[in-house]
DNA sequence: CAAGTTACCTGACGGC
DNA sequence: TGCCGTCAGGTAACTT
């Protein structure tokens, strides 16, 4: 699910209830997750601790402690966390809650599981960006995310656009959704060989991929099926999808029927005359 | 190195 | 009503 624009929506929803708030108490339903939940560790390393900040690295959200250490959530297709009353019932797919110092909980939810929570301890965490995300691109919204560092990352490579801009080593944060989109946006086809892109077709490609994830971002994410934000809202952005789950409706441009085809696995939808 | 396959999981939806 | 196949925002380990 959570692409970069859910899960800055998560962060800043449940920023306000976090910050200076202690963790006290820790439940896991037992379930598993992508990883083993390091249980004993949050234990150590987290409870009595105080949150310093909250924030969101490509498409981790990032609690961090007073002592320094820090909880990494990775949302996969269907994880999601609120803030919730203790009296509210626990959702279905509920796997894990951290009782808050206010007597409210912090709830991980996560249907499928392919999400994670990672404990990375004080003695880490001054190296997360070297071991944590050593091989994580830079943020969509960075200037080291420029028309020369994508031109000399794809000259040498044989690949398809769409799968090079959803590799979180290229660029953080973009997923399915908003790699269609940004393709649209730009005229280019989700087919089109990265080594062959000239430099300016880089520099529209980065303009358009900033306006559509600060606009998805502004729209509170997208809501396919399940997603909501912190106070349990469902996002629009998928109101102003272009071409994303739209297979033979008219392209917004030109008018053309948009396709459907799969590459690397993925639904790609693009406008077979807009896009080149 | 690139691309394809499988796997991890649950649930929604369409066809019969 | 139910059974079956297909599909879904992600990622990683395999194989070809």
């Amino acid at each position: 699910m959570p692409e970069l624009p859910e899960v800055e929506t998560i962060c800043r929803g449940v920023r306000p209830h976090l910050l200076g708030k202690k963790f006290c108490h820790f439940w896991h339903s037992g379930k598993q997750l992508r990883h083993t939940v390091p249980t004993v560790v949050i234990k150590q390393q987290i409870l009595g601790q105080n949150v310093s900040k909250v924030t969101r690295r490509a498409k981790y959200l990032l609690v961090h402690f007073d002592n320094g250490a820090l909880l990494a959530f990775h949302f996969g297709m269907t994880g999601n966390l609120g803030i919730f009353s203790p009296k509210y019932q626990r959702a279905t797919h509920c796997h894990l809650v951290f009782t808050l110092d206010d007597n409210q909980e912090l709830r991980y939810t996560d249907t499928r599981r392919f999400g994670a929570v990672e404990c990375i301890g004080k003695d880490e965490a001054p190296f997360l960006e070297k071991i944590f995300f050593a091989k994580t691109g830079p943020e969509p919204f960075s200037e080291e995310f420029n028309a020369t560092y994508l031109f000399n990352t794809a000259k040498n490579k044989k690949l398809a656009i769409k799968p090079f801009l959803m590799d979180n080593r290229v660029v953080a944060g973009i997923g399915n959704i908003y790699a269609n989109e940004a393709l649209f946006s730009s005229g280019i086809s989700p087919h089109h060989q990265v080594s062959a892109l000239s430099k300016k077709q880089w520099h529209t490609l980065i303009t358009e991929i900033r306006k559509v994830l600060d606009k998805a971002i502004n729209c509170g994410g997208s809501t396919i099926s399940d997603y909501v934000n912190a106070a349990q809202q469902p996002g629009y952005f998928q109101m102003h999808f272009n071409v994303y789950g739209r297979r033979g409706e008219p392209c917004p441009c030109c008018g053309v029927a948009l396709k459907k085809t799969e590459i690397r696995g993925r639904a790609s939808y693009f406008c077979p005359k807009c896009q080149r």
